[in-house]
DNA sequence: TTGGTCCTGTCAAAGACCTAACAAGAACGC
DNA sequence: GCGTTCTTGTTAGGTCTTTGACAGGACCAA
């Protein structure tokens, strides 16, 4: 992922850099919230963590956000990262699947607060058809489509059985949308245009027990 | 994160590794459900995306499950990564926090299915307390702790709101959780021995913000 | 003005990780 | 038996990522 900054040069920004833009901005608007006005490379990155050199590094992609000898300034931080990461027009998203876990991302609060906010709810079953999560109704899945190309949506939340992911999936993207997180354990393929995210719950859980399981051993292994 | 291989050596473990390894699990179940009974590196490297070499080295840390010539067998390689993730007996599982997005998670039969049975919701609201999800009740908060010791409770879910998160976690960790798997959108503070996995759910929605409003520019900036 | 302290941008070295390549074993057909 | 074609385990080399170090700007107090 290749990027221009604001001196002309052209850098590869590295995927590990691009997972903590979100890391840094979520953390500046709770500063911003809080009514912190500068922050430096070593506050923001010890209470996240990581090295504060790693910090201006990430930042030193896109050509630096202050100068030398003065601290980054939270009110021009937080809508530059917005800028870089894409957030700073809202993004609208719809959810595609409105089961247990479809209807729990769509009372997550959070994702409006951070500019996606939630613009449609779908599912095939009748049942919920015409139920409201926060206003959002839940409509038929046939009026996706012309939903998505009405309404520029650009993110698609695909929360719907395996068996029909591909299907759906297929109908997002010919509908226009650029962007599906996908939370069904499956892979699915989309043209190189798309982005696909894959959310994998089960394996965060998984990694939780590799390590849970190995407190206590680890210390004796370190030893040598 | 070290280990002791199968053939009595040590090693340390990449983090990268470790997050490969629910992936190969996962697909080898689906593998195994389907009846295949034989696979190869390439073939399950090629279906994850990534290069069988990468797969061989990951399990090369563990000693390999196979020699050279014979192709891995499913039905040895699944439960060996079973015991080597922690997930050979089964884990059992909690969710602390019955909002939408715990009860969403709480629907999520796919833990089962991977070793984490659900044994418990616990919430502080009196309406949700006495509800039932999938067969498993939600109890009152303060009846967590005695819960956790007599069940033998590994793993805790998050889902809590924000301000009381660090209070919640404090509860699981003295009641003898060893891992947290934390939805709520801050840090959590707990002792070395507990294991913390964070999952930013509005970090990963960024990311693809990130990369999918640069659709397009890419190929240009690819060129040179 | 001067010295001290804090800060960023920048780069080089170190470290972690991935990949290509290859030796050697297994199965099959001839 | 012999060659062909599959396979894995293993390692060396290359690539990506993180870290430490430092030059130089900004601010403050004396």
């Amino acid at each position: 992922m290749r990027v221009v900054n604001t001196k002309g040069k052209k850098f590869r920004v590295p995927d590990a850099t691009i997972l903590r833009l979100p890391l840094y901005l979520d953390k500046l608007i709770l500063l911003q919230q809080a009514g912190v006005k500068e922050v430096s490379s070593r506050q923001l990155a010890t209470s996240l963590d990581i090295k504060a050199s790693q910090l201006r590094h990430d930042f030193h992609y896109f050509g630096g956000f202050s100068k030398p000898g003065r601290p980054y300034q939270v009110d021009k931080l937080v809508p530059a990262l917005e800028e870089i990461i894409g957030v700073d027009v809202p993004v609208p998203m719809i959810i595609v699947g409105a089961g247990h876990l479809g209807q729990g991302l769509a009372n997550y609060r959070n994702f409006e607060r951070l500019g996606f906010p939630l613009r449609g709810i779908f599912d095939v079953d009748p049942k919920l058809v015409g139920l409201e999560i926060r206003g959002v109704p839940i409509r038929p899945l046939s009026e996706m489509p012309a939903y998505v190309q009405e309404n520029g949506i650009r993110v698609g939340v695909l929360t719907v059985p395996v068996g029909v992911a591909q299907d759906v999936a297929n109908q997002m993207v010919a509908a226009g949308v650029v962007g599906i997180w996908n939370f069904t354990p499956t892979d699915i393929r989309t043209p190189p245009q798309v982005i696909v995210r894959n959310e994998r719950l089960a394996v965060g859980l998984m990694c939780l027990s590799f390590k849970a399981k190995r407190v206590g051993q680890a210390e004796e292994l370190k030893q040598d």
